[in-house]
RNA sequence: GUCGAGGUGGCGGAGCGGACAAUCGCACCAGACUGUAAAUCUGGCGGCCGAAAGACCUACGUAGGUUCGAAUCCUACCCUCGACA
Protein backbone atom coordinates (compact mmCIF):
# COMPACT_ATOMS: atom_id res chain seq x y z
CA UNK A 1 0.00 0.00 0.00
CA UNK A 2 1.41 3.23 -1.04
CA UNK A 3 3.02 5.35 2.15
CA UNK A 4 1.74 8.92 2.79
CA UNK A 5 3.75 10.70 5.96
CA UNK A 6 1.30 13.93 7.92
CA UNK A 7 2.96 16.29 9.62
CA UNK A 8 0.01 18.51 11.21
CA UNK A 9 -0.75 20.15 14.49
CA UNK A 10 -1.21 23.89 15.64
CA UNK A 11 0.70 26.89 14.05
CA UNK A 12 4.19 28.17 15.00
CA UNK A 13 5.76 24.74 16.06
CA UNK A 14 8.07 24.25 13.19
CA UNK A 15 6.00 21.53 10.80
CA UNK A 16 7.38 22.71 7.98
CA UNK A 17 10.62 22.92 9.11
CA UNK A 18 10.49 19.39 10.43
CA UNK A 19 8.83 18.02 6.98
CA UNK A 20 12.15 18.97 5.17
CA UNK A 21 14.06 17.32 7.52
CA UNK A 22 12.28 14.12 7.66
CA UNK A 23 12.07 14.81 3.59
CA UNK A 24 15.59 14.54 3.22
CA UNK A 25 16.48 11.79 5.14
CA UNK A 26 13.77 9.25 3.59
CA UNK A 27 13.75 11.26 0.27
CA UNK A 28 10.11 12.52 -0.25
CA UNK A 29 8.64 15.54 -1.28
CA UNK A 30 6.23 17.61 0.69
CA UNK A 31 2.43 18.83 -0.36
CA UNK A 32 1.43 21.84 1.94
CA UNK A 33 -1.93 21.10 3.36
CA UNK A 34 -2.38 25.32 3.75
CA UNK A 35 -5.43 27.37 2.86
CA UNK A 36 -3.61 30.25 2.44
CA UNK A 37 0.09 29.15 1.24
CA UNK A 38 -1.85 28.56 -2.40
CA UNK A 39 -1.77 32.55 -2.92
CA UNK A 40 0.77 33.65 -5.08
CA UNK A 41 2.68 36.86 -3.13
CA UNK A 42 1.20 35.95 -0.36
CA UNK A 43 4.29 35.10 1.42
CA UNK A 44 5.56 37.07 4.44
CA UNK A 45 2.17 36.81 5.68
CA UNK A 46 1.15 33.31 5.31
CA UNK A 47 4.54 32.06 6.55
CA UNK A 48 5.99 30.05 3.23
CA UNK A 49 9.71 28.59 4.42
CA UNK A 50 10.92 30.61 1.46
CA UNK A 51 14.86 31.15 1.14
CA UNK A 52 15.32 34.88 -0.02
CA UNK A 53 15.14 35.78 -3.57
CA UNK A 54 14.42 31.60 -4.18
CA UNK A 55 12.49 31.57 -6.95
CA UNK A 56 9.66 29.19 -8.16
CA UNK A 57 10.10 26.37 -10.79
CA UNK A 58 7.51 25.40 -13.56
CA UNK A 59 6.60 21.52 -13.01
CA UNK A 60 5.05 19.74 -16.54
CA UNK A 61 2.14 18.83 -14.48
CA UNK A 62 -0.88 21.66 -15.15
CA UNK A 63 -3.55 22.88 -12.84
CA UNK A 64 -6.67 24.99 -14.62
CA UNK A 65 -4.50 24.73 -17.18
CA UNK A 66 -1.81 26.27 -16.00
CA UNK A 67 1.72 24.75 -15.04
CA UNK A 68 1.95 23.78 -11.70
CA UNK A 69 4.89 25.25 -9.52
CA UNK A 70 7.40 23.98 -7.07
CA UNK A 71 9.98 24.86 -4.77
CA UNK A 72 12.79 23.70 -4.38
CA UNK A 73 14.31 24.18 -0.70
CA UNK A 74 17.23 22.26 0.72
CA UNK A 75 16.95 20.49 -2.39
CA UNK A 76 13.19 19.62 -1.89
CA UNK A 77 10.49 19.84 -3.84
CA UNK A 78 8.17 21.88 -1.97
CA UNK A 79 4.15 21.80 -3.79
CA UNK A 80 0.95 24.05 -3.14
CA UNK A 81 2.38 27.30 -2.67
CA UNK A 82 1.27 29.80 -5.21
CA UNK A 83 -1.64 27.71 -6.83
CA UNK A 84 -3.96 30.92 -7.60
CA UNK A 85 -4.38 34.65 -8.01
CA UNK A 86 -4.71 36.07 -4.36
CA UNK A 87 -8.34 37.50 -6.69
CA UNK A 88 -8.70 33.61 -7.15
CA UNK A 89 -11.64 32.31 -4.66
CA UNK A 90 -10.27 28.71 -3.78
CA UNK A 91 -11.58 25.88 -1.84
CA UNK A 92 -10.94 21.94 -0.60
CA UNK A 93 -12.26 20.53 -3.70
CA UNK A 94 -9.70 22.74 -5.85
CA UNK A 95 -7.17 21.57 -3.32
CA UNK A 96 -7.93 17.68 -3.36
CA UNK A 97 -7.54 17.94 -7.41
CA UNK A 98 -4.29 19.49 -7.53
CA UNK A 99 -3.21 17.31 -4.39
CA UNK A 100 -4.20 13.95 -5.79
CA UNK A 101 -2.66 14.96 -8.78
CA UNK A 102 0.74 16.05 -7.13
CA UNK A 103 0.62 13.06 -4.83
CA UNK A 104 0.47 10.92 -8.08
CA UNK A 105 3.15 12.43 -9.57
CA UNK A 106 5.59 12.10 -6.68
CA UNK A 107 4.62 8.77 -5.68
CA UNK A 108 5.35 8.00 -9.72
CA UNK A 109 9.14 8.91 -8.90
CA UNK A 110 9.47 6.62 -6.07
CA UNK A 111 9.72 9.54 -3.71
CA UNK A 112 7.57 9.86 -0.28
CA UNK A 113 4.55 12.23 -0.52
CA UNK A 114 5.10 14.20 2.85
CA UNK A 115 1.78 16.54 3.79
CA UNK A 116 2.73 19.26 5.55
CA UNK A 117 0.03 21.79 6.99
CA UNK A 118 -2.59 22.63 9.27
CA UNK A 119 -5.45 23.16 7.46
CA UNK A 120 -7.31 20.07 9.04
CA UNK A 121 -9.68 20.11 6.59
CA UNK A 122 -7.79 19.94 3.08
CA UNK A 123 -5.66 16.90 4.73
CA UNK A 124 -8.72 15.10 5.81
CA UNK A 125 -9.83 15.60 1.88
CA UNK A 126 -6.64 14.18 0.66
CA UNK A 127 -6.19 11.15 3.08
CA UNK A 128 -9.75 10.55 3.52
CA UNK A 129 -11.52 12.05 0.76
CA UNK A 130 -14.93 14.19 1.33
CA UNK A 131 -18.30 12.72 0.07
CA UNK A 132 -19.88 15.58 -1.06
CA UNK A 133 -16.67 17.12 -2.61
CA UNK A 134 -17.76 16.89 -5.86
CA UNK A 135 -21.18 19.37 -5.22
CA UNK A 136 -19.99 22.48 -7.15
CA UNK A 137 -21.10 26.16 -5.56
CA UNK A 138 -24.02 27.28 -6.82
CA UNK A 139 -23.22 30.92 -6.83
CA UNK A 140 -26.90 31.65 -7.27
CA UNK A 141 -28.28 29.71 -4.96
CA UNK A 142 -25.68 31.19 -2.83
CA UNK A 143 -27.09 34.91 -3.36
CA UNK A 144 -30.53 33.76 -3.04
CA UNK A 145 -29.87 32.49 0.43
CA UNK A 146 -27.51 34.96 1.60
CA UNK A 147 -29.86 37.52 3.29
CA UNK A 148 -32.07 34.64 5.03
CA UNK A 149 -31.99 34.07 8.87
CA UNK A 150 -30.86 31.06 10.36
CA UNK A 151 -34.04 29.97 11.03
CA UNK A 152 -35.17 30.24 7.50
CA UNK A 153 -32.86 28.32 6.24
CA UNK A 154 -33.01 25.84 8.47
CA UNK A 155 -36.51 25.71 8.02
CA UNK A 156 -35.56 25.14 4.05
CA UNK A 157 -33.18 22.55 4.29
CA UNK A 158 -35.84 20.65 6.88
CA UNK A 159 -38.16 20.77 4.00
CA UNK A 160 -35.51 19.39 1.12
CA UNK A 161 -33.86 17.12 3.44
CA UNK A 162 -35.08 15.95 7.03
CA UNK A 163 -32.52 13.43 7.92
CA UNK A 164 -29.52 15.87 7.26
CA UNK A 165 -31.33 18.64 9.14
CA UNK A 166 -31.86 16.37 12.18
CA UNK A 167 -28.34 15.19 12.22
CA UNK A 168 -26.95 18.71 12.24
CA UNK A 169 -25.87 19.74 15.89
CA UNK A 170 -26.85 22.84 17.74
CA UNK A 171 -24.06 24.59 16.21
CA UNK A 172 -24.04 24.04 12.56
CA UNK A 173 -27.83 24.87 13.14
CA UNK A 174 -27.20 28.32 13.78
CA UNK A 175 -24.15 28.35 10.82
CA UNK A 176 -25.18 30.05 8.21
CA UNK A 177 -22.40 29.16 5.77
CA UNK A 178 -23.35 25.40 6.93
CA UNK A 179 -26.96 25.65 6.34
CA UNK A 180 -25.73 26.93 2.70
CA UNK A 181 -23.86 24.65 1.95
CA UNK A 182 -26.67 21.69 3.34
CA UNK A 183 -29.23 23.17 0.98
CA UNK A 184 -26.70 23.74 -1.99
CA UNK A 185 -25.49 19.73 -1.54
CA UNK A 186 -29.15 18.55 -1.21
CA UNK A 187 -30.67 20.84 -4.62
CA UNK A 188 -27.72 19.39 -6.50
CA UNK A 189 -29.17 15.94 -6.36
CA UNK A 190 -28.19 12.85 -5.29
CA UNK A 191 -25.44 12.50 -7.93
CA UNK A 192 -23.04 14.64 -5.97
CA UNK A 193 -23.23 12.43 -3.43
CA UNK A 194 -20.71 9.12 -3.23
CA UNK A 195 -19.96 6.59 -0.99
CA UNK A 196 -16.39 7.10 0.12
CA UNK A 197 -14.17 3.66 0.68
CA UNK A 198 -14.33 2.56 4.71
CA UNK A 199 -10.31 1.84 3.82
CA UNK A 200 -8.01 4.09 2.95
CA UNK A 201 -6.07 3.76 0.18
CA UNK A 202 -2.46 4.97 2.11
CA UNK A 203 -1.22 3.36 4.74
CA UNK A 204 -0.82 6.74 6.36
CA UNK A 205 1.44 7.99 9.43
CA UNK A 206 0.59 10.94 11.25
CA UNK A 207 2.47 12.80 12.80
CA UNK A 208 1.06 16.18 15.25
CA UNK A 209 3.88 18.75 16.45
CA UNK A 210 2.45 20.30 19.87
CA UNK A 211 3.85 22.72 21.98
CA UNK A 212 2.84 23.75 25.63
CA UNK A 213 0.61 27.21 25.60
CA UNK A 214 2.59 29.17 27.12
CA UNK A 215 5.53 28.28 24.77
CA UNK A 216 3.11 28.25 21.46
CA UNK A 217 1.77 31.57 22.19
CA UNK A 218 5.34 32.95 22.61
CA UNK A 219 6.42 31.72 19.30
CA UNK A 220 3.58 33.10 17.77
CA UNK A 221 4.03 36.92 19.54
CA UNK A 222 7.80 36.36 17.94
CA UNK A 223 6.91 35.64 14.70
CA UNK A 224 4.09 38.33 14.37
CA UNK A 225 6.83 41.07 14.94
CA UNK A 226 9.73 38.99 12.57
CA UNK A 227 6.46 38.92 9.78
CA UNK A 228 6.29 42.90 10.55
CA UNK A 229 10.27 43.12 10.10
CA UNK A 230 9.98 41.31 7.17
CA UNK A 231 8.19 43.48 5.62
CA UNK A 232 4.52 42.36 5.63
CA UNK A 233 3.51 45.68 5.00
CA UNK A 234 5.29 45.94 1.70
CA UNK A 235 3.79 43.04 0.55
CA UNK A 236 0.45 43.76 1.25
CA UNK A 237 0.99 47.49 -0.61
CA UNK A 238 1.97 45.18 -3.58
CA UNK A 239 -1.04 43.00 -3.08
CA UNK A 240 -3.51 45.69 -3.14
CA UNK A 241 -1.26 48.21 -5.88
CA UNK A 242 -2.20 44.57 -7.92
CA UNK A 243 -5.75 44.61 -7.64
CA UNK A 244 -6.22 42.27 -4.57
CA UNK A 245 -9.22 44.15 -2.66
CA UNK A 246 -9.80 43.55 1.25
CA UNK A 247 -12.87 41.68 0.18
CA UNK A 248 -11.32 39.12 -1.36
CA UNK A 249 -10.61 35.54 -0.15
CA UNK A 250 -7.39 35.36 0.46
CA UNK A 251 -7.05 38.83 2.35
CA UNK A 252 -9.09 37.47 5.13
CA UNK A 253 -6.08 35.15 6.47
CA UNK A 254 -4.72 36.22 9.78
CA UNK A 255 -2.19 39.12 9.53
CA UNK A 256 -3.75 40.40 6.37
CA UNK A 257 -7.29 41.28 7.96
CA UNK A 258 -5.85 43.01 10.97
CA UNK A 259 -3.93 44.93 9.51
CA UNK A 260 -6.70 46.68 6.91
CA UNK A 261 -7.34 48.53 10.18
CA UNK A 262 -3.99 50.22 9.97
CA UNK A 263 -3.81 50.46 6.07
CA UNK A 264 -7.31 52.36 6.61
CA UNK A 265 -5.83 54.96 10.04
CA UNK A 266 -8.61 53.22 11.82
CA UNK A 267 -6.14 51.63 14.35
CA UNK A 268 -2.71 52.12 15.56
CA UNK A 269 -0.07 49.38 14.56
CA UNK A 270 0.20 48.90 17.92
CA UNK A 271 -4.08 47.88 18.43
CA UNK A 272 -3.76 45.92 14.97
CA UNK A 273 -0.79 44.26 16.23
CA UNK A 274 -2.38 42.60 19.40
CA UNK A 275 -5.59 41.87 17.25
CA UNK A 276 -2.91 39.79 14.49
CA UNK A 277 -1.91 37.94 18.23
CA UNK A 278 -5.17 37.28 19.57
CA UNK A 279 -6.30 36.16 16.03
CA UNK A 280 -3.61 33.68 15.81
CA UNK A 281 -3.69 32.74 19.49
CA UNK A 282 -7.81 31.86 18.52
CA UNK A 283 -6.67 30.10 15.51
CA UNK A 284 -4.30 27.83 17.04
CA UNK A 285 -6.89 26.64 19.90
CA UNK A 286 -9.29 25.53 16.91
CA UNK A 287 -6.77 23.36 15.22
CA UNK A 288 -5.75 21.84 18.10
CA UNK A 289 -9.67 21.21 18.62
CA UNK A 290 -9.92 19.97 15.52
CA UNK A 291 -6.76 17.69 15.14
CA UNK A 292 -7.42 16.45 18.77
CA UNK A 293 -10.40 14.58 17.48
CA UNK A 294 -8.34 12.37 15.03
CA UNK A 295 -7.19 9.07 16.99
CA UNK A 296 -4.05 8.30 14.43
CA UNK A 297 -2.25 11.44 15.15
CA UNK A 298 0.97 10.58 17.09
CA UNK A 299 1.93 13.91 19.10
CA UNK A 300 5.22 14.80 20.00
CA UNK A 301 5.81 17.89 22.19
CA UNK A 302 8.04 19.95 20.16
CA UNK A 303 9.23 21.11 23.45
CA UNK A 304 11.15 17.95 25.20
CA UNK A 305 14.17 17.22 24.54
CA UNK A 306 14.11 13.70 23.38
CA UNK A 307 11.17 14.26 20.88
CA UNK A 308 13.40 14.14 17.83
CA UNK A 309 14.87 10.78 18.24
CA UNK A 310 11.54 9.11 19.21
CA UNK A 311 9.78 10.80 16.36
CA UNK A 312 12.54 10.24 13.49
CA UNK A 313 12.72 6.07 15.10
CA UNK A 314 8.75 6.22 14.43
CA UNK A 315 9.27 7.36 11.18
CA UNK A 316 12.06 4.72 9.76
CA UNK A 317 10.48 2.16 11.39
CA UNK A 318 6.95 2.67 9.51
CA UNK A 319 9.02 3.70 6.24
CA UNK A 320 10.78 0.68 5.97
CA UNK A 321 7.99 -2.03 7.35
C1' G B 1 -8.26 76.43 43.42
C1' U B 2 -13.06 76.93 40.58
C1' C B 3 -16.35 74.86 36.99
C1' G B 4 -17.65 70.67 33.94
C1' A B 5 -17.39 65.25 32.78
C1' G B 6 -16.45 60.76 34.95
C1' G B 7 -14.90 56.46 38.30
C1' U B 8 -19.00 49.51 36.85
C1' G B 9 -16.30 42.51 36.18
C1' G B 10 -9.10 41.14 33.11
C1' C B 11 -10.15 45.37 29.35
C1' G B 12 -13.69 48.51 26.52
C1' G B 13 -18.51 49.89 27.52
C1' A B 14 -24.28 49.66 28.87
C1' G B 15 -27.38 50.17 33.00
C1' C B 16 -29.07 55.47 36.32
C1' G B 17 -34.31 53.15 42.56
C1' G B 18 -36.81 46.87 42.42
C1' A B 19 -37.17 42.07 36.84
C1' C B 20 -28.78 43.13 38.29
C1' A B 21 -24.01 38.86 39.57
C1' A B 22 -25.10 43.35 36.23
C1' U B 23 -26.99 44.04 28.08
C1' C B 24 -23.02 43.88 24.63
C1' G B 25 -17.98 43.61 22.48
C1' C B 26 -12.86 41.93 23.40
C1' A B 27 -9.79 38.63 25.99
C1' C B 28 -10.13 33.83 28.28
C1' C B 29 -12.03 28.36 28.70
C1' A B 30 -14.48 24.33 26.18
C1' G B 31 -16.68 22.51 21.71
C1' A B 32 -18.46 21.84 16.47
C1' C B 33 -16.74 21.21 11.56
C1' U B 34 -17.70 16.60 4.73
C1' G B 35 -16.43 22.97 -1.53
C1' U B 36 -15.11 30.02 1.85
C1' A B 37 -11.76 25.92 7.03
C1' A B 38 -6.16 31.35 8.73
C1' A B 39 -13.21 30.58 7.26
C1' U B 40 -17.84 29.86 9.78
C1' C B 41 -20.50 28.56 14.05
C1' U B 42 -21.98 26.87 19.41
C1' G B 43 -21.65 26.86 24.79
C1' G B 44 -19.30 28.83 29.28
C1' C B 45 -17.19 32.93 31.69
C1' G B 46 -17.47 36.80 40.29
C1' G B 47 -17.06 32.98 44.55
C1' C B 48 -18.99 28.67 46.86
C1' C B 49 -22.59 24.21 46.91
C1' G B 50 -25.27 21.58 43.04
C1' A B 51 -26.50 17.18 37.59
C1' A B 52 -30.10 21.03 37.44
C1' A B 53 -33.46 24.25 39.50
C1' G B 54 -31.85 27.20 43.04
C1' A B 55 -29.62 28.96 47.71
C1' C B 56 -25.89 31.75 50.00
C1' C B 57 -21.55 35.05 50.00
C1' U B 58 -18.63 39.12 47.98
C1' A B 59 -19.15 42.93 44.36
C1' C B 60 -20.47 48.82 40.37
C1' G B 61 -13.91 54.44 43.65
C1' U B 62 -14.10 54.98 49.58
C1' A B 63 -17.09 56.07 53.92
C1' G B 64 -21.66 57.26 55.61
C1' G B 65 -26.96 58.33 54.78
C1' U B 66 -32.17 58.14 52.56
C1' U B 67 -35.42 53.85 51.31
C1' C B 68 -39.15 47.97 52.53
C1' G B 69 -35.22 47.87 48.59
C1' A B 70 -29.40 51.47 45.80
C1' A B 71 -24.60 50.26 40.67
C1' U B 72 -28.75 53.64 40.28
C1' C B 73 -30.90 59.14 45.04
C1' C B 74 -28.17 62.42 48.97
C1' U B 75 -23.52 63.98 51.73
C1' A B 76 -18.36 63.96 52.45
C1' C B 77 -13.81 62.29 50.88
C1' C B 78 -10.24 60.10 47.25
C1' C B 79 -8.81 59.59 42.18
C1' U B 80 -9.00 60.54 36.53
C1' C B 81 -9.92 63.70 32.43
C1' G B 82 -11.26 68.54 30.10
C1' A B 83 -11.81 73.90 30.58
C1' C B 84 -10.80 78.25 33.38
C1' A B 85 -7.40 80.09 36.84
Amino acid sequence: MQKVLVVCGPTATGKTKLALRLAKKINGELISADSRQVYRGMDIGTGKELPVNLKPQISNLKYRGEPIVFYSILRVKVWGYDLVSPTRQFNVAQYKRFADKILKSIVDRGKLPIIVGGTGLYIKAVVDDISTINVPANRSLRRSLANKSVDELYNLLSRFDPIKSASLNTSDRKNPRRLIRAIEVVSYGEKGRRSLKKDSKFDTLFIGLTLPKHIRNDNINKRVHKRLHQGIIAEIKKLLNSGVKWSDQSMCSIGYKELRGYFESKLTLEEVVKKWKDAEHNYAKRQITWFKRDQRINWFDVSKKDYLRNMENMVEKWYKS
